[in-house]
DNA sequence: TCCTGATACCTTGTTAGGCATAGTATCATG
DNA sequence: CATGATACTATGCCTAACAAGGTATCAGGA
């Protein structure tokens, strides 16, 4: 029986590697949920996105797992934010995480016959 | 409440990746799917693999998808072996996902700060 | 002779990560 | 005073990869 083609998610390629880009944002300094969902559309040129859904219980796991630490930031005339910080266990888990991702993309590269240096076409 | 830290999985690295391995490996000549699996772990430097239950399903939906077509090669005093050659619409598909995949990845170095030309640490 | 491991294919049900959807609330702007 | 942006949270769904199990043939060793 014919089916359609399966899209190409860009879903399935963050899976796996949201945590590396939240430990990756909060290394360059203490940001708030909501910061981050922006940070990381700019970073990407609005190429990759988190859901809120996605965002707001990762933040709440990798806390728990103690990889960041949060803290209420209270404003005078301001809604509150809970601002989150990389822990030493956080960074050491991005560096393990940067490590598995470069050889993980690396090996693709070289299994599919494509050369990274090379511009999109 | 503290949790342990999630183990960095090379399965979710593979998710939305394993259509792209298929193509690219079967891009190279006919295979059948035990063929594949060694073909994948060797040019992987055994980094890579898929399982029987993730790449058999895999090949059947490609097929209805009409990415991949199969014929049974049998032969005198040997075990018969579906081979797979991928069609023209997969050889289409193989150059969307490149190009999905290598924008996606450049996006991830980017975000992360690192250099893809550099050797992991 | 029998057992193990490799080859070769297949199926059923589970798992878990990202998401759709919904809800709460404040503030600025027109 | 309605709308959109900001800011956080919770519940339940979807689906790709996998664990586990099954069938069968053949070679080689104990």
């Amino acid at each position: 029986m014919k089916k359609r083609t399966q899209d190409i998610s860009i879903s399935d390629l963050l899976r796996g590697n949201t945590r590396t880009l939240l430990l990756a944002i909060l290394k360059d300094g203490p940001t708030h949920g909501y910061g981050i969902l922006y940070e990381l559309e700019r970073r990407s040129e609005k190429m990759l996105e988190f859901k809120q859904a996605t965002l707001y219980p990762l933040l709440h796991d990798m806390e728990d797992e103690e990889l960041i630490v949060s803290e209420w930031d209270v404003r005078e005339g301001e809604r509150p934010r809970r601002v989150y910080t990389i822990t030493d266990k956080g960074q050491k888990e991005l560096e393990k995480r940067l490590e598995t991702f470069h050889e993980f993309s690396m090996t693709m590269y070289r299994i599919v016959g494509l050369n990274p240096n090379e511009r999109a076409r």
